[in-house]
DNA sequence: CGGTAAGACTACTGGCGAGTAGGTTAGGCG
DNA sequence: CGCCTAACCTACTCGCCAGTAGTCTTACCG
């Protein structure tokens, strides 16, 4: 799980300012993940970072400065990787599929990463909960234009835009807490835990109860 | 929101054990669900309760246990509200709409003590965790029961226990995140609010942007 | 109208951890 | 080869906060 940085003995090799910033922000994100923000110390981070003190604060400044960029960098990280997996001109249920499954891929490679941005800074007030809504407020408005989208292209008179949003949101919530429910039973693989979102979701329990289940369009089975 | 401790200017009224308990317990959790675990200090909270803090040290112990303490009482108090506002004789979707309304309407009137439970209590490790893990099995377990019985009552093959379960989790998940979100969006009342995850979780988006919607039978309309 | 024990307080210690002052090496460049 | 600067270190300060020692006070019981 952790990169085993070699214990510090001695002196630290001497690198150039990009590469040990990249250590650092490992370094930091790991920590974060293990012991949240409080009980993680800068001291720790260094440890694990491989080098002491001063030279965090030389390059990241404060203790909240360097959660605050590693929120930032971790957040763009997952945005990227679901963005990358859809494509806009799929139907609607095929796009969404295609979100979740990119989204729990994600989760599961990069598991410290879901921590820090999931549970850690969604409990510390202040400044990171700005930070982290707008991840979330980015991901629920591509859900709400989904819907909206997929509405419109049936005959259907629209419901306001209010009431996609809240569903976009309760959507979003869904796949958080499911992904945090997968991390302590990781018995299953991404794909599977995706899967059953998108029945929920788009089915419903009302037709699962039923035995109708949604399967990918390209699929048979 | 905050019950108005008379600012505390000199020495406190003397009172029974059990009752400044009570106003003890109280104080926590607004303090704890303001602030966090680690943020929230014993001076603060004793302040709060209109105490001095060797009270506090005598009555409910360490910090931590004063927090463990706070979470029992808060998640009994839930599962309470919740159990009393289903009836078990009732078909499973209108049980599981009760369920949803009264869980709305805990949160609705008890804020802190969601803020507490969901986001301080699944932030730090260690007992807590524990704590919380167990009420939201208890939660997770009504729910999938509800589904098997559910499926049982149609022709069809029953799922997997484990896949029942997980849905189960995904649900109680979309709950938690929803409440969150309500939290930062306090505009609606709390039916709305559990209709609108009602209608995702039972219908689906699949039938949702078709323009069917669920409503309870008893209603018309 | 004492005596006493539970209720309450003031005022401290001890440790931990954020942040810093000031000194030490190593690589690069003339 | 020497010097200069960026990278790196050791070793502190200082404030905050959990937890405690020891004292006072008031309600109640006889």
């Amino acid at each position: 799980m952790h990169a085993d940085q070699p214990v510090r003995n001695g002196r630290a090799k001497r690198l150039p300012r990009e590469v040990r910033e990249r250590q650092i922000m490992d370094a930091a994100v790991d920590v974060f993940s293990r012991l949240g923000f409080h009980a993680a110390s800068m001291d720790e981070i260094s440890e694990v970072a491989g080098i002491s003190k001063p030279m965090l604060y030389a390059y990241l400044g404060s203790k909240e400065e360097l959660f605050a960029t590693c929120i930032r960098r971790e957040s763009n990280r997952m945005i990227e990787a679901i963005a990358t997996g859809v494509e806009a001109d799929q139907p609607p249920d095929v796009q969404l599929w295609s979100g979740l499954r990119a989204f729990f891929g994600f989760v599961g490679e990069n598991r410290a990463s879901w921590q820090v941005l999931h549970r850690q800074a969604s409990s510390q007030g202040g400044p990171f909960a700005a930070e982290l809504a707008d991840m979330r407020g980015r991901a629920i408005a591509l859900v709400a234009t989904l819907l909206v989208h997929s509405a419109d292209s049936q005959d259907v008179p629209r419901a306001g835009d209010k009431e996609a949003e809240s569903l976009a949101a309760a959507l979003v919530g869904a796949g958080e807490s499911l992904a945090d429910w997968w991390l302590d039973n990781p018995a299953e693989p991404a794909g599977v835990v995706a899967a059953r979102l998108m029945n929920l979701v788009w089915m419903g329990f009302g037709d699962l109860v039923a035995g109708n289940v949604w399967h990918p369009p390209s699929r048979r089975s």
